[in-house]
DNA sequence: ACCTGAACACCGTTCAAGT
DNA sequence: ACCTGAACACCGTTCAAGT
């Protein structure tokens, strides 16, 4: 056999596969963090995952900011595209929710999408594919500026939940639960946080805090915004009009 | 002169006026987070400005997570209390633009609101009252439940911006400003991007970036947001009637 | 009760080499 | 052209002392 070159085994690194490429150190590092969180995407850690030397990493990838937007453009390829032909209201609303599939797919994404001052092609497409819907309904220009800052990260599939697990890693345990004499002390502190926390407190077992249906809030609240939306725009409102709705 | 002890003078540090406390150092860590933004508020350099050794730091917080969060707390104290009386719209009004007010005095706390899973005794007492807002304007407490959700990050004076600024340090040199070309380049690539990010484009001097005001995004959004909460609640909006407004 | 010193197990990144 | 090794300047935090 010819020494040196084997076309399966390590040829340099030890379970190096193949010859590193900017490809693979992204989509490690999206297992990585879809594994144990964001805060264990460190150079070192994903050198390791791929049998490299961390330095092997800064040929494929400037440094690790940009890791991190390349693994938020990653995210923004897997939003489905927009439906042609649909009303502006219909293909939002259908937008939005598929950027909060992903999202949901990949937790650690709303936490480096917060950091990012993201502004690299793939976002920037993704945000004028989503104005473009706006404008192509009609919407005026000024409109669509305030609709798209109302809209704000909720464009992305998300706003900040009211009690966050997004921070914790996918594999630290359970948040304990309070026992019932903290639960009672806490209900009395915060009577109001208690009566809407403790949804069906009257005619239920006693869900704690698990009795909120996120996906359902979400939706709550971007048929709001959209309801807002469509109300300004079929009055025609312009900035001579700063009455956001009639009052 | 009585040895080893002088009532202005350093007693054990160097410049350590006196004994350090919890308030002290909560204080000069959101100093730290003013001046040179929230990356620089490591436990080393806050020990330093306070003249001591980083240990020592940890008798009066556990650890970093728990300093983070006694800085939110701080902030949570500047926020205005609620004016007594006011209906229900202008209470929850001047409550959230009076977040947004101390959150742009220290625009570290957004980040770190971010990455708190937030449930200090101040963060509760805070979303305590605010839900008591609705609750006396006879919100039910299930339409309440949705109408903060709906809020979300709102509620602290903030959401994401489009493009955004919280990540840098204040003492950062500014941002560079892109030439001409590839500004012709940009706006070419992503035509609605340009139409709504040059605002003035037909009547007034080329304003680039920088035409947006965005406290008024911020009041358009909320507004937008209060009004649809007084439809669905003039309306006796519940949960039998799942369509969030007049279709 | 409060502060110190040295140490441990990590970071991101530069620089000068190796093949 | 790509990967390596050693080093630098940082982190948060533990542990055993000092006063």
């Amino acid at each position: 056999m010819t020494p040196q070159t084997q076309p399966d085994g390590p040829t340099q690194g030890r379970p190096g596969r193949e010859r590193l490429n900017r490809e693979r150190v992204l989509r490690a590092a999206i297992e990585l963090a879809d594994e144990h969180g964001v805060d264990a995407v460190s150079m070192r850690r994903l050198a390791e995952r791929l049998g490299v030397v961390p330095m092997a990493l800064y040929k494929h990838v400037a440094n690790k900011d940009e890791l991190l937007d390349g693994m938020v453009d990653a995210l923004v390829g897997e939003i489905a595209p927009a439906a042609p032909g649909a009303d502006w209201r219909t293909a939002v609303r259908a937008r939005v929710l598929s950027a909060r599939t992903v999202l949901l797919r990949h937790p650690w994404a709303r936490r480096v999408l917060e950091t990012r001052t993201h502004r690299t092609f793939a976002v920037l497409g993704y945000m004028d594919s989503t104005i473009g819907m706006f404008r192509a309904g009609g919407f005026s220009d000024e409109l669509t500026h305030h609709v798209m800052h109302a809209l704000g990260s909720r464009m992305w599939g998300f706003t900040q939940e009211l009690f966050d697990d997004a921070g914790r890693p996918p594999d630290a345990p359970p948040a304990p639960v309070p026992d019932e004499a903290t639960l009672r002390a806490l209900a009395a502190a915060f009577p109001n946080v208690a009566a809407i926390a403790l949804p069906a407190e009257h005619d239920g077992g006693t869900v704690v805090g698990s009795g909120c249906d996120d996906q359902a809030e979400f939706e709550f609240a971007l048929d709001l915004m959209l309801d807002g939306f469509a109300r300004l725009h079929e009055r025609g409102w312009t900035r001579a009009d700063p009455a956001t709705a009639e009052r």
